[in-house]
This record gives structure tokens, sequence and C-alpha cells, in this order.
DNA sequence: GTCACTGTATTAGTGGACTGATACAGTGAC
DNA sequence: GTCACTGTATCAGTCCACTAATACAGTGAC
């Protein structure tokens, strides 16, 4: 699989592997109802132990990316976040304030700020059709 | 101050209070070579240890949002974070991949995406002076 | 049924993040 | 100099995040 992990990142290894999945979900690398691979099967790939990619696994699960079947695998969602509208706008928001704030003290410009976000939001959709995004 | 501790939210509070201001910097609520209060201060006031706010200050001046002078106090840098231009599109980056991927995960269009960006951008910016956005 | 694969639950150990008590050190008004 | 304020350093305790070892349980091909 397409998942390396960083001892020296400092981020714990299950988030890790959460979130390159999640950004492959995102950029279509992984298409709904696609299988991942076993926890065993991952866990031997990348030398640590089955529950930690349980534990990433679980996570994503919640987060309602992926979805698994006791005895039969482990799937990505076809599309379906279960949140209401409000609640998603909230966590965008959350995180975009995030980035801002941190561009803004950075010393970025407006423009500047605006050129990354075009960019990003490129690099992010042109892997996936049209009709995979939004609604 | 106008800063407030969520015992709940489950976010240390040195980063709480980091944060909170950080986008107070950000959003021009605090201005350059303004004062904050002292760490006893502060901590008094949010019921905390010294070394908690003094822990928060210290990650602020490594940041370069804050700068401290022994016995005098601490005060808000004057636009000064020094980091390479490449360094700082790489953290900028780094921070929108992760909204945006969340956002796209959340089935949010594209449309919703570019709206929210908008309009947070409008939040941060709306209460600077143009000449102290940027350069 | 068996077998080989799935995910799950339990239990435990280790490390380090977080917070606090307390003492030290610098600054500036007087 | 004193005094009242700054930030700093040291040390210690607690809690829990993280990872792992190991055993349990479901699924489906045969």
């Amino acid at each position: 699989m397409f998942i390396n992990i960083d001892p020296a990142s400092g981020l714990p290894i299950y988030l890790q592997i959460a979130q390159q999945i999640k950004t492959a979900v995102a950029m279509g690398r992984l298409q709904p109802e696609e299988p991942l691979p076993s926890v065993r099967q991952l866990a031997v790939e990348l030398a640590v132990n089955p529950n930690t990619v349980a534990r990433a696994y679980l996570d994503l699960e919640i987060e309602g990316v992926i979805y698994k079947r006791q005895g039969a695998g482990t799937f990505v969602s076809g599309q379906g976040v279960e949140m209401s509208k409000g609640e998603r706008r909230r966590v965008l928001n959350e995180l975009l304030e995030k980035a801002l704030v941190e561009g803004v003290n950075l010393g970025l410009s407006e423009r500047e700020l605006r050129d990354a976000f075009e960019r990003m939001l490129e690099k992010i959709l042109q892997a996936r059709t049209p009709e995979t995004v939004g609604k």
C-alpha cells in the first residue's frame, strides 16, 4: 500500500495511518466500496501491531470514512458521513480558522493565502471525477 | 482578559491559552508591542499554575508571535516570524490540506469549500488595518 | 464440519505530556 | 540599596495516550 510511517514525525502511528487513508479517500485514490488491506496485512507491512492499525480503522469508521464487517474486511464508505450540515460546517470552519490564523501570523498576504487555498483545492479535486465531489 | 478555559475541551490548558492569543493577534485584537498580562496575573485569573501560562507564552515565543524580556514582561511581536518563505508556505499548506481533506470527506461541495474559506478569511482580516496584513 | 482468513476484546507496560509547588533570577521605580 | 513586580528553573506526581501480546469471535470458501 501507499502508506508510509515516519517515526520521527512525533505524530502517533495510528494517526499517520488514518490521515493518509483519509487523504487518499478525499483525493479519490481510494474509491467507495474498495477494500482496504486487513489489519494484520497492513500491520505486517508497516511493522506495527495489528491493534495499532485497528485503532486507525476505528477512528475512520467513527468519522464515517470507512466501514467494517466482522470477518469480512474493511471498505471505503460510499460518501456517507452521517453529520448534520451545520456540524460539518462547524468542523470545517474550525480547521480553516486554524490554517488562516497561522497564515496571517506568519505574515502571509491575503493574496498568498488565497493562492495557496486555490492550489490546494485544485490538487485535491483534480483526481476526482466531478460527480464524486459533493452533491 | 478575553481568554476562557474549557475544562471539557480535552485540549491542554496551555494550548487553549496559546491558541486564543494567537487568534487575537491574527485578528488584530492584540496589537504589536502591546503587553500581555504577566504569567502570575493570568494564572490567577484562569485559576491555573503560573507555569502553565509560562508554557503557553514559551510556545508563542518560539513561534515568534510574542517576545519576552526578563523582569519586564511579555509583548506582542511586531510582525516578526523568523521563518523562510518556503517554510511558511509548507506550514500553511499542511493546515490547508487537512482542512480541505476533511471538507471533501464530509461531502461538502467545491462551492461550499470556497464560500467557507472566503467567509473565514474575511472574518479574520476585517478587524485589521490593511497595512498590518502581510507586506 | 475445517480452515484460513477477517475484525474484536482484554490486559498490561512504558513513556511522556501536563500540571503544579517552590525556589531562583532579572528589571525598574523609588 | 529596597521592594514589588517580571520571567525562569527544578523537581515531582499523576494521568493517560500509545503500543503491544495474546486470546476471542465472526465469515465464507471448501
